[in-house]
DNA sequence: CGAAAAGCATAGTGACACGAGGTATGGAAG
DNA sequence: CTTCCATACCTCGTGTCACTATGCTTTTCG
């Protein structure tokens, strides 16, 4: 579960550049190392929803191979959007930094 | 939203030692610097579910003021737990770590 | 005294990721 | 040529889960 973070994600994905939906799901697989592995059932509506949002732009394109998919590029609103993400995250994480700080498992103090 | 994290959080809360919810609420705040401000109603069903899972006990203590609370304690389970809850977070967290980095905002390579 | 804060509790809501299921095409294997 | 797999897209329903709203009691302070 993504809880969330999931529009940052896939925003996150389209930053180095368009790509169809399946192309999403395999580049975030990539950038995460594995970790993140999301079915098309999460990928497609967040793609059609961020597109709604304006954050995406998408058009029809025909591979070499005669294949029709769906190519999907930040918008300037969505490459903003992602910063704001960004910073969200930084502080997000920073509170659960300072959350799990204080005893670190059991680390006998001298 | 904390989604899917605020066990992780009420545990770590719980790790500096005993506290009754209305303390581990300014717990949170305190640790987190303020981002976490959370409502009873998210903490009181998550202290309640924790015990049940018997990651936390539970045991009702009468303060000098007369005042009656429940104070909680993490259990040797509960500390496991927020042991794994702590790995997963690392993971979760250098994935998306990987996520942003490729790109980050707009910055012209040389 | 009256109001606010401390303290506990729960029922209902809404957001959201995900599973399951459906369609179609190109290429490889048989 | 047919079958199967990977590619590629789409959507409805469901379950999870944090949060809102609400209600109650007791202590403290103006």
């Amino acid at each position: 579960m993504l809880k969330g973070h999931l529009d940052m994600i896939v925003l996150a994905a389209l930053a180095a550049g368009p790509a169809h939906g399946y192309a999403v799901i395999e580049e975030i697989r990539r950038k995460s190392r594995q970790a993140f592995d999301l079915p098309e059932g999460t990928i497609y509506p967040a793609l059609h929803r961020l597109e709604q949002s304006g954050l995406l732009s998408s058009r029809w394109m025909t591979a070499e191979s005669g294949r029709r998919r769906r190519v999907y590029a930040l918008t300037r609103r969505g490459a903003r959007a992602l910063a704001g993400h960004r910073a969200v995250w930084r502080q997000f994480s920073d509170a659960i930094g300072g959350m799990l700080a204080g005893a670190p498992p059991s680390r006998k103090p001298a």
